[in-house]
DNA sequence: GTAAGAGTTGATCAATCATTCAAGTAAGCT
DNA sequence: AGCTTACTTGAATGATTGATCAACTCTTAC
C-alpha cells in the first residue's frame, strides 16, 4: 500500500507542472508521465484534474510557514528587515529561473478566469495567509511606523509590489524589474520609518541606515 | 471584399474573448462563433492561432493612447493626478465587472508561461508603453517631485502596485484590494511630493511633521 | 468576357484532451 | 482460509482541440 506515496507524488509533480506550465497547459497525462502513475490511480485520489489543483493549493498553504517563511527569515530578526528578506527569496527564484518563474499563486490567479468557489477561496486563502504573515511584521515593529498607519493593507501592498514586481521581470527578462520595484517599496518603508514619531525610547533610535545593492 | 472587415472582427472578437477567458481557454471555434466567421477566413488572414494573439496585442498597443489614456485623462492636466486618474479607470473597469476582468495584458503575461518571442516582446511593448506615458507625467511634474527621484522606476513602480491590486481584486472579489494599492501608493506619492521643495540638499531630506490621511 | 486573385465556405483531419472502467494485485482482517 | 478494502493497471471513450483543404463566390483588371 504505497497509496500516500502515490498521491503525495502526484500532488509534488503537479506542483512542480503548474507552475512551470500553468494550470490550463498542464495536461493530466503530464502529470501522469512525470508522476509515473496510472491514469486510474489519479483518478482513484482525485475526482477530477481541478481537486488536484485544490490540493496542490493546500500543500502551497499548508506549507508556507515551513517551506516559504522560515527558510526566509533564518537569521532574519529584524521585523522590516524581515518583510524585504521575504521579497529576496522571490528573487533568487526568478534569478535562478532566468525570470522563468514567479509566483505560483498569483500566475494561477491571473490564468484561472473563472475559477470555482474552491478554487478562488484557495487562492484568496493562499494570499491571505501571505499577507498574515507580512502583516504580523509590522505589527512586530511596534512604534517604528506610524500609530495610525493601515498595517493590514500595508501588508497587503507588500504583496501587491512582489506580484506586480515579479510580472515584470518575468514579462521583460530582467530581474532588474523586480529589483526596482522592490527599492521603490524600501524607499516608501524608510518615509514610512522616518515618519514614525520619535521615541524616547532608544531602542528605536537604532533604525538601520540600508544602504541599497539589489 | 469585407476582408478588412472580417480581419478587424476577428481580431476584435479574440480580443474581447481573450480578455473575457484567457488565451489557452479560448479556442478557435469559440473566436470563430462569436465573429460569424468560417474557419478558412480566419487562416486566410492569421496562420495560426498564436497570430492572432499578435494582432490583438498589437491593437492593444495601438489603441493605448486613444482607448485608454485620453479617455482617463480627459478634464486631468495635472501630471500626479493623471496617474491616479488612469488607475481610477482600471477601477472601474473592475468595478463594471464584479472584479472579473482586471488589465488584460497582465493576465496574458502571466497565463503564457513560455510565450514565444514575438508574443513576449508585445507583452513587454505593451507594458514599456504604458510605463512610459506615466513616465512622461512624471517628468512633467517637474520640480514637484525629488530631483534625484528615478522617474522611470517610478513609473513602472505605478504598473507594479496596479498589476498587483487588479490580481487581488480579482482574487478576492473585492475592489477594496484595489483601492487599498493605489491608496498606499498615493501615500508613497505624498511623501516625494512633500520631499520634493528639498532642494538644495538632496542627501539631507527633512521631513517635517507627517500627518497620516491616506 | 474572362482570367486572376482575394476572400469565403464548411466538411474534415489527426492529435490531444480529461475521464472511465473492467480487470487485476496486494495487504489486512476475521 | 476467505472476504474486504485499497490501490493499480492501461486500453478505450467521446469530446474538443487547432489546423487543412478543395471548391466556391465575389471583385477587379484588361
Amino acid at each position: 500500500m504505497q497509496s500516500a506515496d502515490t498521491r503525495t507524488r502526484l500532488i509534488v509533480t503537479a506542483m512542480q507542472l503548474f507552475w512551470e506550465k500553468g494550470y490550463g497547459s498542464t495536461s493530466v497525462a503530464d502529470v501522469l508521465q512525470a508522476a509515473r502513475v496510472n491514469s486510474g490511480s489519479l483518478y482513484h485520489f482525485f475526482p477530477g484534474k481541478q481537486d488536484l489543483l485544490l490540493a496542490v493549493l493546500d500543500m502551497y498553504q499548508g506549507g508556507l510557514r515551513t517551506m516559504l517563511l522560515e527558510p526566509a527569515w533564518r537569521g532574519v530578526t529584524d521585523p522590516i528587515e524581515r518583510v524585504f528578506a521575504l521579497l529576496a527569496r522571490y528573487r533568487r527564484s526568478l534569478a535562478d529561473t532566468d525570470c522563468f518563474y514567479g509566483c505560483p499563486i498569483g500566475s494561477l490567479a491571473l490564468e484561472l478566469h473563472e475559477p470555482d468557489q474552491p478554487v478562488r477561496e484557495r487562492l484568496a486563502a493562499n494570499f491571505a495567509a501571505w499577507t498574515d504573515a507580512i502583516h504580523q511584521c509590522l505589527k512586530d515593529a511596534g512604534s517604528r511606523l506610524p500609530r495610525d498607519l493601515d498595517r493590514r493593507e500595508l501588508a497587503a501592498f507588500v504583496l501587491t509590489a512582489m506580484e506586480g514586481g515579479v510580472m515584470q521581470a518575468r514579462t521583460f527578462r530582467d530581474i532588474g524589474s523586480f529589483d526596482g520595484a522592490v527599492r521603490q517599496l524600501r524607499a516608501y518603508f524608510e518615509t514610512l520609518l522616518r515618519a514614525a514619531p520619535a521615541r524616547r525610547a532608544p531602542r528605536a533610535r537604532t533604525v538601520h541606515k540600508k544602504k541599497e545593492r539589489p
